[in-house]
DNA sequence: GTGACGTAAAAGTCATACTTAAAAATGCGC
DNA sequence: GCGCATTTTTAAGTATGACTTTTACGTCAC
């Protein structure tokens, strides 16, 4: 995910105030901030507090009404493909939740994608996965996670773009949280399942001969690998 | 889509303006427009112009610099699963494209959600989608297509809640869009394919009595004629 | 109790003055 | 003429006070 961090302005720092205590479910549903009363908690003034709520209203996680005020809505009304929505929750008490919610929709997606990225993907793309592949096998023993996340976040986030479809690529910033929420929660000792790292390389193989049912069918076991994984973990 | 219209509030009814336009793709990446500019063009208030202003830039589709103004970014950068860009791309010249990589996402969504579906849906839920095939069924023939889509959006949004997922729960405004968009487009006289129908009513059986590969791979059938559907008409 | 009405509270809007960052122009030494 | 530091200038960002509009809520008459 971006770092976008405190992004600029004042209106950001508001804004990141806000957004995490509000996905985390701090205020629940119904609460009400009046504008005045933010205006004080943060010491700035009513402009910089209405573009931040005006933010936060876009994202559905508020609405603000006249002679009431800013009230929280409730969280199945929230825009949660919105990445900093989809940041905020992964940084929060949700965190266990949402990585699970966003594994699911990529088992969904991922295999469609690369399915796509069979008919679609560019020579350049397939060298690029090909190599990627290589660097995941490479790296794939010895402690060596941090390198091998960086080949299979790009690994993954090629396979989206090659698609070819906008909504797929779009998907590649949540793989790429939800790979590097993965490894950072994970054992970090454990190396990765080899099995997983075949499939990638087959995957690329797959991808690179335009053979779109097998680069479907493989995808669609690293995604399940990635869904058993979580089952073992999560509670 | 949810019909928010102007909005209420003068920064709702210039950013009904701006993010069509935009969206639209009338001011190419990398445009710049000048906040006073826009004052005097809307002829409101620095306040109102800024507010849609950071509403536009949480959605990617603009960045507001000092010193050079406030430059639109380039279609690859938007946050293509706001409701909000969803409607105004559905609204404007790129509607092919966004109906088309829309329909594509349900492919690959819908399938895993009605198998998840299987296996999470309430009583209640089994209910309704019996109820809304039946529905479908009943005004399949002879001019009812309004009717029919009443049916047949609500049978697709409650297998999506149903999922227990809310990353696919929330995609049923998307899926809506994209079903209403469908027959207000299509050939408005030619009833609906029986096949579906009959599908419809199968997959509200198979989600019943829980048996999730059925229920996949019924629904995987529903939106492979979707799509085949799309390309006859298609340019 | 019900309905009309008035009040007040909070968001929304406007105008203006001031601050800040950064792009662009300027000037200086070499 | 070229490179680098310095100043200028521009447009966004922030602060503030006055005013408008909507609307929840309490009051009073019936």
């Amino acid at each position: 995910m971006e770092n976008e961090g405190a992004g600029q302005g004042l209106h950001a720092r508001v804004l990141e105030s806000l957004g995490p205590a509000i996905t985390a479910g701090e205020y629940p549903p119904g609460t009400i901030l009046r504008t005045d009363e933010l205006e004080q908690r943060f010491d700035v003034s009513r402009t910089v507090i209405r573009e931040a709520i005006r933010v936060l209203e876009s994202m559905h996680l508020v609405a603000s009404r006249r002679r009431v005020g800013v009230t929280v809505r409730p969280a199945e009304e929230w825009n949660v493909y919105d990445p900093r929505v989809i940041g905020w929750r992964l940084a929060g008490p949700d965190r266990p939740r949402q990585l699970r919610s966003l594994t699911v929709l990529r088992s969904a997606v991922e295999p469609a994608a690369a399915g796509l990225a069979a008919r679609h993907a560019t020579p350049t793309q397939c060298a690029e996965l090909t190599e990627h592949a290589m660097g995941m096998v490479a790296t794939s023993r010895g402690q060596q996670l941090d390198a091998y996340l960086v080949h299979d976040t790009a690994f993954h986030r090629i396979v989206l773009t090659a698609s070819g479809n906008e909504m797929f690529a779009r998907l590649g910033d949540v793989v790429a949280a939800v790979l590097t929420g993965r490894t950072h929660h994970h054992v970090m000792f454990t190396d990765p399942d080899p099995a997983a790292v075949t499939l990638h390389v087959q995957v690329a193989e797959a991808v690179r001969i335009g053979d779109a049912e097998r680069a479907e069918a493989l995808t669609r076991e690293i995604t399940v690998g990635a869904m058993a994984e979580l089952d073992v973990l999560a509670p």
